[in-house]
RNA sequence: GCGGACGUGGCGGAACCGGUAGACGCACGAGACUUAAAAUCUUGCGGCCGCAAGGCCGUGCGGGUUCGACUCCCGCCGUCCGCACCA
């Protein structure tokens, strides 16, 4: 008896409302998310990046949220023992900026902003352990951060130094340079000046080798951030040489030492350039009025950046000269810059202009001249009587057209081509491709046996093709006049400078120290007391935390630590005299640095981490947050572990072992006839005949639609999560925006979408309800079902591993599909409930309400929540048959079904055999059958 | 300028290691149920030709390799992202 799914029986619809905050209570109730650190089963931590508590979570952070959600849900009911904890970035500026405007105490702001977002978090569903929840503003967690940075200053890992540092007038406080973007703050937005301040650092060059090297080995990480990394700690090997000056004016030094990749171009060089901040050049300005006028235009343009493209170079003559460290002979003239960087190298380069452009750009306007170094290597096409004669020689005998090598010097593409060709003739390369680099790597891999000759041959080309031939005009000593590898002449010319001693091997990187003082109130105090006869003092262990004094008011603009003399005068530590306290507060990215290793035991109250659960915990396995992250917070927590490492705060190095940057949710925009944004909420969609147009709900008038962006305040596109909950439940939103495109990838939020949403969780509850009642008696339709759970089963698991959660939901809907179907052919009670319950088991980690309610409804026991995985059971998976696609010269022409372990010769019999493909033969007989076995036959004819 | 990613129906996207392009969803069309609407169900849905069977074209463009290319190679075009006077 066959059923049908919508009409024989009253389903009461699923009703989110009633049902998302009963479940949310009895998985409190069962403390099921709670993770004890001595449990024995293996151990996964999966992490999003907290959020800062601004006032309200956004979509964005139920999407970041959700996807956290489901590999936790996942692994724990895969059997891991799952650490998900959930904590607050709530230091920083917002805090204070809402003190200034509504008179609001920054922490009563702060806890208030936390306690809606908690609720609203708690809404979601979230699978977390609240009881590990921490705040970086909270001095239980900020105490133990003043800890760790005492123990880094005890370790060398901090300095205070003076420091040229960017300056941001509106918000009052100094920025890192991670956080100047386009010479504008990356929170203001205001043009970033430049002020001389002591600061306190941390050390974060000193590793920056091991910060790099150690990329390699974060094969979880996606390529792109790597990338960025690795960019941003910029490592470069070069020479640094000193061009020692021929009239050193008094109080300074006798030579300028300048940092240069490309060594083998000193031969090339013209002038030599400084930057207007450099010490030499200040020393000059003193008693020349017209240079200090130059300084301080270079300096005004210096981070202005408008178009660093178009800004001239300009240069000042000092009048100075200086000798070639490899020909004393050669003197060479010194100049001012603007094009020339403090901040990177040495703050001096040699200019030659015959090898850079905006060398030469500078040589033409100042009239340095040119010296060539290189010339490449002239370009000789063989003509076809020679082209012939190669070919020829080398099919008569390899060997010989190795003298045509030597002989003509040259190597190009037609000659490349030659040797795919004859190599083929001479069947070494079989069905291997041939392209041009890989190809001949593996070439050389696979033919070891080669004779060496042809290796020869095949490395010349490669060299060929990387380095470019040239000719060295104007070598230096002890390197070929004509080199094949620029490496080569730049090795030379770094052990020449070497063994006279003008300049030595150097290693530069890009990546300077993190300035972490913040004239800031909302952030960790710096525990040091600044003592006029000890200098600074650190805070001894026992006093901390300094904790921020609560009673400040910001009436005044700049830091309001400065002036609470109540705070900041305190005897010294060391000598008991009257003493300051450092006013400056951490930059917020230090409390973020490291709270993913306080998670693993944050009820600690001596010490910032316990050695062994840090050292079970981390790395986190799975970290989830958005890409703007890439540089900034990734970096500094990198450094932070290795820091930490060293004070013997944890035993690991690297805190984040995978990691998935999610895209962002957008949205339509909407503007109305005078060209105001309208929000979405107010917008009414209408898709009659495929068109899509918008009207105001008010008014009916019609609305623009616009282009698609980033959700923001300023063009009110902001949809948010609390309404959609509000009307939809939080399955439904977790199920959208997991659904609709992969995960990285930026995700349309549509109205639609959602209504497509809903509709499916009320879908999934009719079909659950069905499975459980149905009285089908039709065995026939049980095996597919049984086929198709498992198979939607299997490849799930392997799509969360692998974090493809649009793929999970295309698989859910295949196995809902089969369902329904199966209900409707009549699959019995027994196989449509076992089916339900792996489709139940499916969507819990995505919908896990929906899914409670499902299971109840199913009469299974206990929580889905706290149910293992099902097992897959592989032989539902293998085909007893299997039907093939036929091509005919490489279209398509027919099908057949065969065995699924049919051996070629039977599947190539039952192919020749079948109508369809006689028909398409039309008599002809084909030349070669080609069968891939479990795929695919293909005749050619 | 340097580096990276991407380009597939009306839309989001799928297609494993080179093996039936368009899974799954959204939107849309036709129909059923209904007084009506919603909900639900059935069905169609890359383009062109055809009553149909079927055929031809089709993964940004142009070439190439292959029995076979969205996938590999060469050369373009376009979009997005990151870095950017880095010596």
């Amino acid at each position: 008896m066959t059923s049908t799914p919508s009409h024989d029986r009253a389903i009461e619809r699923y009703n989110a409302k009633d049902a998302e905050p009963r479940w949310q209570q009895a998985w409190d109730a069962a403390r099921l998310f709670e993770t004890r650190n001595d449990d024995p089963r293996p151990k996964y931590y999966v992490l999003e990046m907290f959020p800062y508590p601004s006032g309200r979570i956004h979509v964005g952070h139920v999407r970041n949220y959700a996807m956290g959600d489901v590999v936790a849900r996942y692994k724990r009911a895969r059997g891991f023992n799952v650490l998900h904890p959930m904590g607050w970035d709530a230091f920083g500026l917002p805090a204070e900026n809402a003190a200034m405007e509504r008179k609001v105490n920054p922490r009563e702001w702060t806890y208030a902003n936390i306690a809606t977002m908690k609720k609203q978090l708690q809404s979601m569903g979230l699978s977390l352990d609240w009881s590990r929840e921490i705040a970086t503003c909270d001095p239980d967690y900020y105490r133990h951060q003043q800890r760790l940075f005492l123990d880094f200053l005890d370790k060398g890992l901090v300095t205070r130094r003076t420091a040229k540092v960017n300056w941001d007038p509106v918000d009052h406080t100094v920025l890192a340079n991670e956080q100047v973007i386009d010479g504008r703050g990356w929170r203001s937005g205001a043009l970033v000046e430049q002020r001389e301040l002591t600061q306190w650092f941390f050390r974060i060059s000193d590793f920056a080798e091991d910060l790099l090297s150690a990329l390699d080995g974060l094969d979880r990480w996606p390529e792109k951030v790597r990338v960025m990394q690795k960019n941003w700690i910029g490592r470069s090997e070069g020479l640094e040489v000193r061009f020692s000056l021929t009239s050193a004016p008094a109080g300074v030094d006798d030579a300028v030492t300048v940092f240069t990749t490309r060594p083998d171009t000193l031969f090339g060089a013209r002038f030599l350039a400084i930057a207007a901040d450099h010490p030499l050049a200040a020393t000059l300005a003193a008693d020349r009025p017209d240079l200090q006028i130059f300084i301080e235009e270079c300096r005004r343009l210096g981070t202005a950046q408008a178009a660093i493209d178009t800004a001239e170079k300009l240069g000042f003559d000092t009048g100075l000269t200086v000798r070639h460290p490899l020909d004393a002979s050669w003197t060479l003239p010194v100049y001012v810059a603007n094009f020339v960087l403090m901040e990177y190298g040495t703050g001096a380069v040699f200019g030659c202009p015959a090898h850079d452009q905006r060398d030469l750009d500078f040589a033409i306007k100042y009239d340095l001249g040119v010296t060539e170094v290189y010339r490449p290597a002239p370009a000789q096409d063989p003509t076809p009587e020679i082209f012939e004669k190669l070919k020829e020689s080398f099919e008569k005998n390899p060997h010989v057209s190795l003298s045509y090598i030597d002989k003509y010097g040259y190597l190009n593409e037609d000659y490349i081509d030659f040797f795919r060709i004859t190599s083929r003739a001479f069947e070494i390369g079989g069905n291997e491709k041939y392209t041009t680099d890989n190809s001949l790597t593996k070439e050389i891999e696979e033919f070891g046996q080669l004779k060496e000759d042809f290796i020869r041959i095949l490395q010349k080309v490669k060299e060929h093709e990387r380095d470019g031939e040239f000719l060295y005009t104007n070598p230096i000593p002890g390197c070929p006049r004509y080199v094949t590898s620029i490496k080569e002449a730049i090795e030379a010319a770094i052990s020449e400078c070497e063994n006279r001693k003008v300049g030595k091997r150097k290693i530069q990187f890009r990546l300077r120290d993190w300035g972490v003082s913040r004239q800031r109130y909302w952030g960790c105090p710096i525990p040091i007391i600044h003592c006029d006869a000890c200098g600074p003092v650190p805070v001894p262990v026992a006093d901390l935390p300094v904790k921020l004094p609560d009673d400040v008011s910001f009436d005044v603009p700049g830091n309001p630590l400065e002036r609470d003399h109540a705070w900041r005068n305190v005897p010294c530590p060391r000598c008991g005299a009257a003493a300051r306290r450092e006013t400056d507060t951490m930059d917020t990215f230090v409390d973020s640095s490291w709270y993913y290793a306080r998670f693993t035991a944050p009820w600690l109250q001596d010490a910032p981490t316990d050695r062994g659960a840090v050292d079970h915990w981390l790395a986190v396995d799975q970290y989830i947050g958005g890409v703007e992250h890439a540089i900034l917070h990734l970096l500094y927590s990198r450094f932070f572990m290795r820091a930490m490492r060293e004070t013997g705060w944890s035993g690991v190095s690297e805190p984040f072992a995978g990691l998935f940057t999610q895209g962002m949710v957008v949205h339509e925009t909407y503007k109305d006839a005078a060209g105001a944004w309208v929000p979405p909420a107010e917008i009414r969609l209408d898709n009659e005949g495929g068109t899509r147009r918008a009207f105001h709900v008010g008014t009916g008038a019609e609305i623009a639609i616009g282009p698609i962006e980033k959700m923001s305040k300023s063009k009110k596109n902001v949809v948010d999560p609390d309404d959609i909950i509000a009307s939809y439940g939080a399955d439904t939103a977790r199920w959208f925006v997991l659904s609709d495109s992969p995960p990285e990838r930026d995700v349309i939020w549509t109205e639609e979408g959602v209504q497509g949403a809903a509709r499916f969780v009320q879908r999934i509850w009719r079909l659950v309800n069905l499975a459980a009642v149905t009285d089908g008696q039709t065995r026939a339709a049980d095996a597919p079902l049984r086929k198709a759970a498992h198979k939607a089963l299997a490849s799930v698991e392997e799509d969360v591993e692998r974090l493809r959660f649009n793929r999970c939901v295309a698989h859910v809907y295949t196995l809902a599909n089969a369902l329904d179907e199966a209900l409707r052919t009549g699959a019995t009670r027994t196989i449509a409930g076992e089916a339900a319950g792996i489709l139940v088991q499916l969507i819990a980690p995505m919908m896990p309400h929906l899914a409670e309610e499902c299971w109840q409804a199913l009469g299974r026991d206990g929580l889905v929540a706290d149910a293992p995985w099902p097992q897959v059971e592989r032989a539902l998976l293998v085909e007893d048959e299997i039907t093939l696609p036929v091509q005919i010269n490489g279209r398509k022409r027919a099908d057949v079904t065969v065995p699924s372990g049919a051996d070629k010769a039977v599947v190539e019999a039952a192919v020749l055999a079948d109508e369809a493909v006689l028909r398409a033969l039309e008599g002809r007989s084909p030349k070669k059958v080609i069968v891939v076995p479990g795929r695919i036959v293909n005749l050619v004819v």
